[in-house]
DNA sequence: CCCTTATGTTGACATTGTCAACATAGACCG
DNA sequence: CGGTCTATGTTGACAATGTCAACATAAGGG
């Protein structure tokens, strides 16, 4: 017998995890509902405080799950196109690609719903993301093709230039424009490199 | 006798706009309840009902609000250092530190909260702050100091690049790298200028 | 086999957004 | 001036929501 959960669910946990993200994929962060969450997964509106302390707590938990995503898919890129120049305009297209399949797991990340708190999980995983683009900016540097600037202070300019695109992407601002986002990576990638080659 | 306000209220809708953003300020997006608004200004519940139909609505007007005023900024500063070079630097520093100022309307603005309608007054505001940044770029490449790319693409670059770092900023994300945010800013508009520059 | 622990449920409650019905002030018009 | 109309504000009510407390059941180890 297929006896899929008469009580005890199995891994609830991640179905809740999964679930949330899917619904506000369709309605957006704030149309978020616990109860709804628990509904369409055949279980008890509270059933949810068994693995999450809060509301709050289950965003927490969506945004460090997607900074841990986003990192492997940075490092993969990295590594995978090589580690010079062209791979780190690969990592910048995997920033924006992630953001935009991951609509919902990036605007929890960085939405302002979830507490800025520093020693939370979610505050190290997205250091290790930030972390990765600093290391690429560093092996860069090593090879002679990047300024020898604060590797810090590079990252922090890379970064905040994807992560522009990448949040006026999500809210559609791009699109408005008929800009197509590949493109426009693309596009920002040879002026980001003009910023900060030698 | 200094009659204030015996049963209207005189600038009701001004007065909402300006609590519901303190409100955000202390409280955030989310803590924001109609209730406490009226309540705040010695009002009941459903007062705002008459100036706003819904609670997005109020939201929408702070955005409204808020890109009325960027722009306005904007092009203050563009012009009130000269229309050139580093003047359009000014206008970077104007950006952000618009965004630091009022963290709020920022929030509202961008975070999603608000329906993108294309043809919102928001809409209309936002693309109002955004035509700032074409004209500085366009009258550059007039002046020969911006290269002769299409000015739109040119203009998103940049966008996406200060509203990176204004989001940052505002997510305290700089702060905690011990980060000062005009330094940064400056640094960013160094390699901004040697990325679209002829 | 029983007891402990993990997991899930039901009932209850305060908070919140919103609507409908009602109240009042101010303006307009004769 | 007096009456009426409209804009503005209030009160009552209700459904939806997050959350707590008390209870129920499954799983597993001694």
């Amino acid at each position: 017998m297929a006896r899929k959960h008469a009580y005890h669910h199995g891994d609830l946990r991640r179905a809740l995890l999964q679930e949330a993200v899917r619904i506000i994929q369709k309605k957006g962060v704030d149309g978020l509902t616990l109860r709804v969450v628990g509904a369409r997964l055949g279980v008890s509106r509270t059933a949810l405080y068994r693995h999450f302390t809060d509301k709050s707590a289950l965003l927490a938990a969506v945004a460090t799950e997607g900074f841990r995503m986003l990192r492997v898919e940075l490092i993969e890129a990295w590594h995978r196109h090589g580690q010079s120049g062209s791979a780190f305009e690969e990592m910048g297209m995997a920033y924006v690609r992630f953001a935009v399949a991951n609509p919902s797991h990036y605007r929890v990340m960085f939405g302002g719903h979830v507490e800025a708190n520093i020693d939370s999980e979610r505050a190290r995983e997205g250091a290790g993301a930030f972390q990765a683009l600093v290391d690429a900016l560093l092996a860069q540097q090593t090879q002679g093709s990047v300024r020898a600037e604060n590797p810090l202070r590079l990252a922090q300019f890379v970064w905040a230039t994807v992560h522009g695109i990448a949040m006026l992407a999500i809210d559609g601002l791009l699109e408005r424009q008929q800009t197509d986002v590949e493109a426009f990576v693309r596009f920002a990638n040879e002026r980001i490199r003009a910023g900060i080659s030698v």
